[in-house]
DNA sequence: GTGAAAGCGCTAACAG
DNA sequence: CTGTTAGCGCTTTCAC
């Protein structure tokens, strides 16, 4: 055995020692160098084996000044749109030998603001970060230089990465497959009292824009603001819509969460879907494809974003010299149950 | 403007030269040490502020030797289970002043192993592994000396923290309520070849105890075996279920998401659910509660697990020298739809 | 109360 | 091809 034969992890000198050589050897060898003989390498490698010597990457890290591991910040790990994007960002970052750490911000302006000064003091590389709370003005007023790539809309032309989707053309694509449904009286569900909220604004502009060309009017009541994105905020608006004189017959919904909400609150109420109310939600995720009925909905295409962003990230580490990327990656609406019933019925 | 004129970010040195004080009381300041003098400390702060320094936090691991990271390994985060376990444990974990980092092994041996190997360098302080393909031999045979907290099956009585709920008694549970409704044609989707799976097992076992119980035989075109715990295995295994010339009147899904797919399944071979088939499912995924029927479900305790997991890396970290805890967690049953249909209906 | 110096484990630079 | 040295930024002795 060698030096360390308590429970102390072995370090590069202890394997060095034991293998008759340099830390410089064991280090190369470690590292993959080429410029090994081939004993060397094997002696130094049975002595790695021997002591079950791990790098500490805290040291590298402190040499190198990077720690291959990247942030990803977003609200809620269990809101499935940003699971089924976490998942993505973490498989691509680990293609590019990354490590992903979480940090949930519950959507809190002051969680969000940690997250933007640095909190994790350069023991990250890169952000990867989802804002909810914070706005234009916010982003601006960072001090801290680790490369960001901001993710959802666009609320600036700051000095991050940005990828997005087009969010009026996919909230007017949803609500005129509503139009074209021959559907008139049609709800939205999602508004947002604060004017932070981008997210909600653009959405709510191509609803509007939609039923501006087809010739029909925004009705205020038919336009329910929420708190949050959650499937209850949904049921909740949901029922403030049927309770109405003049019910829609169409819905709207600024996320699939809520549209799933809706439907379920719809199910109470024996106002069956899409006969009597047809229903859209946004973001593709799993759930819709298995909801009685299936869920219509905008799909952001998800392993996209996620992609981009990491690239985006890599070239910024690369050289942090490139200007700032706006992406717009691409939508497409999956028209399903909620809105078109059930083939073959 | 301290030294630091450009981009390179501000150290200790940076901020003690710009104070006009040693690195070791701009230390002091940093740590909220007691013994500096108001007026030493508000000059420090100032330099700080100035120069927008952060700690460095690869620096003060390699001295400390602690990173105050640990790292949650499990299958995947879009799994609704996971991802609310991993929302809760990001919580807990935060409350010790934490952050987490994420593994995603997709239940893959090797993915798994690497995690068990320490992959990550003395990067982390702690492990809470949630492991699929590795059994009792695996664990054994780790050499890495990083505390690590079991999540899911006692698979052995290892040296290693363990958190699970007792399968076999939820199980059985289960299926006893799905005997106390008059149904006699129980069967079970999640059943594993693989040996090493003891969650199925054990699941498996509880459900032919309860039948056993009720004088119930254990049909084994009833136990439908399935790859992974997805939507689609659990609607593809419905789809078997019902082609069988005599289909079952119950079905108990080993998770709910299989419990989802299979009531989608029914759905759309027009057996309504629970009036000709029950289901049961297992997870308490908030999706249960809003689908059509809501779904029947063991509701393992998320919250307790995600706590008395870090509550035992604390431990361990703290003083390594505790016995290897094992703790069940407490589960209920939810009733709902799926079994007993709409109340006042 | 504050300062000076050593060293955590590693890699970059330069010798040999 | 391999060895030596220095130093990343911080905290931890130990002086003062």
């Amino acid at each position: 055995m060698g030096r360390t034969a308590s429970g102390d992890p072995a370090s590069l000198k202890h394997v060095a020692a034991l293998a008759g050589v340099s830390v410089k050897t064991v280090s190369n060898v470690v590292n993959g160098y080429v410029h090994v003989t081939d004993t060397t390498r094997s002696r130094v490698q049975r002595a790695i084996d021997e002591l079950h010597y791990r790098p500490n990457l805290a040291a590298r890290q402190l040499r190198q000044g990077r720690s291959d591991v990247i942030a990803l910040a977003l609200p809620e790990l269990d809101l499935p749109y940003f699971a089924e994007l976490a998942r993505s960002v973490i498989k691509c970052a680990e293609e590019k030998g990354w490590t992903v750490l979480i940090d949930q911000t519950d959507g809190l302006v002051e969680r969000e603001q940690l997250v933007l000064d640095g909190i994790r003091g350069r023991l990250i590389d890169g952000l990867i970060f989802s804002p909810i709370a914070l706005g234009a003005a916010d982003l601006e007023r960072r001090r801290d230089t680790t490369p960001l790539v901001l993710l959802g809309e666009r609320v600036f032309d700051g000095p991050a990465d940005h990828v997005a989707i087009d969010n009026v053309a996919a909230a007017r694509a949803a609500t005129a497959h509503l139009v074209g449904l021959g559907r008139r009286r049609i709800a939205a569900i999602g508004a947002q009292p604060l004017p932070t909220s981008q997210t909600a604004h653009l959405r709510l502009q191509g609803y509007q824009e939609a039923l501006a060309e087809a010739g029909l009017p925004v009705r205020p009541e038919y336009v329910v603001p929420v708190d949050r994105y959650h499937r209850g905020d949904g049921a909740a608006a949901m029922r403030r819509l049927l309770d109405l004189p003049e019910p829609p017959d169409a819905v709207f919904c600024f996320n699939d969460l809520m549209a799933l909400g809706a439907m379920r609150e719809a199910y109470e109420r024996g106002v069956p879907v899409p006969h009597d109310v047809a229903i859209v939600g946004w973001d593709d995720i799993e759930e819709g494809r298995y909801s009685i009925p299936t869920l219509t909905t905008v799909c952001p295409d998800k392993q996209r974003i996620a992609s981009l962003a990491v690239d985006f990230l890599a070239a910024r580490l690369g050289d942090g010299s490139e200007p700032p990327h706006e992406v717009t990656a691409p939508f497409t609406l999956a028209v399903r149950e909620s809105t078109v019933g059930r083939p073959g019925r």
